[in-house]
DNA sequence: TAGATTGTTAATCGATTAACAATC
DNA sequence: TAGATTGTTAATCGATTAACAATC
């Protein structure tokens, strides 16, 4: 059996698939207004992009375009939506309801995605028993169990990072197949589970830079 | 005069540069813990990504490591610093206190990178008045008159997005030189002005990918 | 000294862009 | 038909990885 070190799942045209959710609101818009055909350079000139990469992205999801006309718009959206299966809702836990694990709870543009938050959980006794909004919220300490009762594919992870890792170690235990990390903690996972970790100051930084090169001296 | 397309500002070593804040969080652990060297292949192990790869980053900082003992800690985590213009504060407005505004407020791993926001507002005038943490929150209508007296570089966009392109008019008009968008929508701004979108469904696309990707057969 | 780890230089890989033929 | 827009094939660019010499 030869070793295997394939640490980090690398997945195929990853800017693309980043790219797609924007692609698939914007499309969404333009059905609703009733549009039925788009042109790469339309789509482009709304996303900061190049019509080329456009044309590359939208092949992804193998639907074609008509010259002179464009992309038929309810196709690429079934397209899309089919590439990022969202013919079934991912079912998921979200562990940590504060600030941050609230505002998850409440965004619209996840349950746009597919994703369906099941159940919350909290260490804070206080939070158990509330819907929010419409989420049942557990105590933490009810979290193994309910885990194994329930099958759900992923945990969103919004607790304090000194807790990231143990919260996580009751999913994986619990047969969980995939985290979205949105503490700055490294979590330590098996091979076979999937842990994403998601880095709001990542962008902060990007932007701060923007900033500097812009405005490259305020001292002179 | 040369028609200039300059559209999207291009930024050196960008996969780098959203690194860094990860290595500053590790590092400063580290540091914390009494730690005074590290070597590549410790960073490399905890971020998921191969030694050289580490090595290629911190060269950006032009801190230089000793073959045999590793890098500084205390100089990496300065040269990092220095290199993100954590040396001053960034001071922000935030808009739209709702439950994601509010998580940003109370995001630490924010304020570590030398993020501060100085006021917040919000179109509900209930909320008005109060402070959230300690940042005081202003009525919407006060957003043109306060940000032509209060100088700051950046806002943070955490409005519904059909309200985005009417505050960002606001913001533009009164001189602002960054915004950090967290609606669905796509600005438009002037040339001078640097709109970065962040968007928290692209995370779920690539991690439902991967999920699909893993277990690619269920219906077998 | 011997050996581990850095830093440098080159190779590979993948994403974006360019050019243009195909086609409606 | 003429012209606009797609889709294909090739070129470029930049990020990652590999190889290895330098060095403590």
């Amino acid at each position: 059996m030869p070793s295997m070190k394939r640490r980090v799942l690398k997945i195929d045209k990853l800017p693309t698939v980043r790219r797609l959710p924007a692609y698939l609101t914007l499309l969404r818009e333009l059905y609703l207004k009733g549009e039925q055909f788009v042109s790469s350079a339309f789509l482009a000139e709304r996303m900061e992009i190049e019509p080329i990469l456009v044309r590359k992205d939208l092949e992804l999801t193998r639907i074609n375009g008509t010259p002179r006309i464009g992309y038929c718009i309810g196709d690429l959206i079934k397209g899309i939506e089919d590439f990022l299966g969202l013919g079934e809702t991912l079912d998921a836990f979200l562990v940590g309801v504060g600030q941050f694990g609230t505002s998850i709870l409440y965004n619209r543009e996840l349950t746009n995605l597919g994703l369906r938050i099941v159940a919350a959980f909290d260490k804070d006794p206080q939070k158990a028993g509330a819907l929010v909004p419409e989420v049942p919220v557990f105590d933490m300490v009810r979290l193994a169990e309910l885990s194994q009762r329930i099958d759900v594919g992923l945990a969103i992870l919004c607790v304090p990072p000194e807790d990231a890792q143990e919260v996580t170690d009751i999913l994986v235990a619990s047969g969980i197949k995939g985290i979205w990390n949105f503490t700055s903690a490294n979590l330590v996972v098996p091979e076979d589970v999937i842990a994403q970790k998601e880095d709001l100051a990542s962008g902060l930084a990007v932007l701060s830079v923007k900033l500097n090169r812009i405005q490259p001296a305020l001292l002179d």
